[in-house]
DNA sequence: CAGGATCCTCGTCGATACTG
DNA sequence: CAGTATCGACGAGGATCCTG
């Protein structure tokens, strides 16, 4: 078949550095809402984003910088403006992560009936095992 | 625009709850080799995500499975063989992530080097701006 | 408004040892 | 082989206060 274990390293080892950035919640979230509308300034993106606190974007939009992903401009006014857009290379990974978004809300709803499913069953496993904790004690 | 700020919120939940799970590392990295091998067994699995340890591994496929993402298959042998696969809706998100693998193999190297640019001007400014410390200690 | 600095907590993860 | 159980260390991340 078409899996050679050597390129397979090479590619975990890219996906295990990009999927570190990328993978991260917050700049998922922040590669979206750029990509959905274009440029947004610090607190815009802190109020959409819905429960990022003010440390962790500025992290994650740090880091974004920093991988090239986003570009960071600042207004000499006042009060500070700074805007927020994605570079072409952030423009290109809006692509996958959209079809990402697009999943999450098509299976968010199998997803938690599948949950519950489990637990149901697990909650009902050890229910009906308490034989352990008997011979145990016996 | 497309953008309303109400599905927006009902989204960016979804996402959330979603990215918890298929955000994680070693989720992204078993759903792709389940993706491309079919089905696998645990120490397989363990030796091809090349990092992983045991416990992780075993969490990360106990999540899939209650997600409804995994199949987790015990044949009643010795030595004991459990086969892990995807579900239908595991399947799904399978093309999703092998476009987020296309895009990080893609652009790492971009990335990397993006990096190195962003460190070597940080560490210049660092290196220019000495005065606060003059300052405060003058 | 946009963030830097600090503190502190909670969860995550790895290592280890044991089981069926 | 395929796990479970436990512990300890570490770091991510939130809350808070302060600055330009």
């Amino acid at each position: 078949m078409s899996l050679h274990d050597t390129s397979k390293s090479v590619n975990c080892h890219a996906m295990s550095d990009v999927l570190n950035r990328i993978g991260d919640k917050w700049s998922v979230m922040v590669v979206g809402m750029l990509g959905r509308n274009g440029t947004l300034r610090f607190n815009e993106l802190k109020r959409m984003i819905n429960g990022v606190s003010q440390r962790m974007l500025t992290l994650t939009l740090r880091n974004l910088e920093r991988d090239g992903l986003v570009t960071r401009t600042i207004y000499p006014e006042v009060p500070p403006r700074v805007e927020y857009g994605l570079t072409e290379m952030g423009k290109t990974l809006d692509g996958p992560i959209s079809k990402l978004w697009d999943w999450s809300s098509e299976h968010h709803t199998a997803i938690i009936e599948a949950r519950s499913v489990y637990d149901a069953r697990a909650t009902a496993v050890a229910a009906a095992e308490p034989r352990k904790v008997a011979y145990a004690q016996g």
